[in-house]
DNA sequence: GCCGGCAGTTGATCTAGATCAAGTCGTGAT
DNA sequence: ATCACGACTTGATCTAGATCAACTGCCGGC
């Protein structure tokens, strides 16, 4: 985090300030510089490891939080352990579901991040008497709802090739663009948690890399880092 | 609809009632009596046929509406004629996408309907004056996102016949309970319908729902109508 | 430097569900 | 009554992706 941006709150705790609320999270952008200092009295500001878990699915939680740094993962999973990776979650988004008490999901960091921690009932209060904030949660809300319909055309439209081009396509716009038509990046998931995310297998998403890498679409370097030359032809795989 | 509960409004278009909200939808549950009449002074109460678009993809869409009766599906179609249905919405939910005005997926009235049809221009304006209205469709929202991600589970994970059994499930709760145990109810969607909600062909929706007959756990009376002996039998089916 | 273990790849085989091809049934028009 | 058509079912076959089984290459501990 850009600590020049930032305010320094009571606990030490940099929160976030209005001007840059791109950087801070949802959450943040949307209060007053008197809930803002109210807010980062009772925040606290955590490194998450990869693999950690922040909400746990079918548990209670008393905490909301906000993305400052890395990805996190959506999980659900079945009784007989069956899993599907059911989004993911970059800076700066909000996790947590308001109004709900239960989680019927997990979010599990899957890189290392970093995270803002709000107390549930103080947040709630603040989403109550702030229109502002209540709106851009709501818009959050529908972004990931746009987000899930169109991964649910995927899961159930798309054939092997075009889903590991998908996901490709989805991590490639959340990193910074190389030159006007290329792109680099590291994969935030293993090849594991990939077929978690798009209903395969491991080794149906190799299978797919490798076509997507013999065909020129894309190269990779020491497994995790993808480089796309042209996302031009990235997108061709996917439109059908 | 029932017409001892609504108010007649200007128009002649009866649109809702404060006291019995869950008939009469999301927004106008939410609204004072003086909305309520300007609200109602601008909108439509329209019947459907079955198959009969409401916002098709892609097209940018001057208003929103509340399902008063039938059921609703949003799909979404790629290029190439592939198509997914992406939800089910029945009474009282809200149909549209606040916020933004090109509809990424079309909503298409599965069975006879009848919405309320409200400008959005004027919606808007209610939305952003009426924190009560903003958190009723944020609710929806978040419901809605609930259920695609659950979906996504069933179409990532899910063998057919798990996922046919899932589809029965979700209208079954739908339709009103017949004793503690059964339930009967009319298929809103067709098999091919079917077949795009759950990501299979005709043939494996057909052969799995004769699958489900032949075990014993659902009775077929004329293709479309459908009796449950015992919900908990067709759950077993699920939670794998 | 060697060893063990995890993450990923690659190959051989199998199978759930797709595809292709007849059917049946029910309904509405002539 | 008969015909035509659309919605659904059923059967035979095919195939994309799953499963099973080596294998490679990297990294960390000793």
């Amino acid at each position: 985090m850009d600590v020049a941006h930032s305010e320094v709150l009571e606990l030490g705790i940099p929160v976030a300030c209005r001007s840059c609320q791109a950087r801070h999270g949802v959450v943040c952008g949307a209060l007053s510089s008197s809930q803002l200092r109210e807010l980062g009295r009772h925040s606290l500001r955590r490194k998450i490891d990869a693999g950690c878990e922040i909400v746990a699915q079918g548990s209670e939680s008393s905490f909301y939080s906000n993305i400052m740094r890395g990805v996190v993962k959506l999980c659900k999973v079945m009784p007989d352990g069956r899993q599907q990776i059911v989004g993911l979650q970059f800076a700066p988004d909000f996790v947590g579901r308001p109004f709900l008490r239960e989680s019927t999901l997990s979010a599990e960091a899957a890189t290392d991040a970093e995270i803002c921690v709000f107390p549930r009932n103080l947040l709630d209060r603040m989403i109550s008497e702030t229109p502002e904030l209540q709106r851009s949660l709501h818009d959050q809300a529908l972004k990931e709802l746009d987000a899930a319909r169109e991964w649910m055309l995927t899961l159930g439209r798309r054939t092997a090739e075009e889903k590991v081009a998908c996901l490709l396509h989805l991590i490639a716009t959340h990193a910074e663009p190389q030159t006007a038509t290329s792109t680099a990046f590291d994969l935030p998931l293993s090849r594991a948690e990939i077929a978690d995310f798009l209903g395969l297998t491991i080794e149906t998403v190799s299978r797919q890399m490798t076509r997507l890498r013999k065909s020129g679409i894309i190269r990779i370097e020491n497994f995790r880092h993808i480089v796309v030359p042209d996302m031009d032809e990235l997108e061709k795989k996917i439109s059908g």
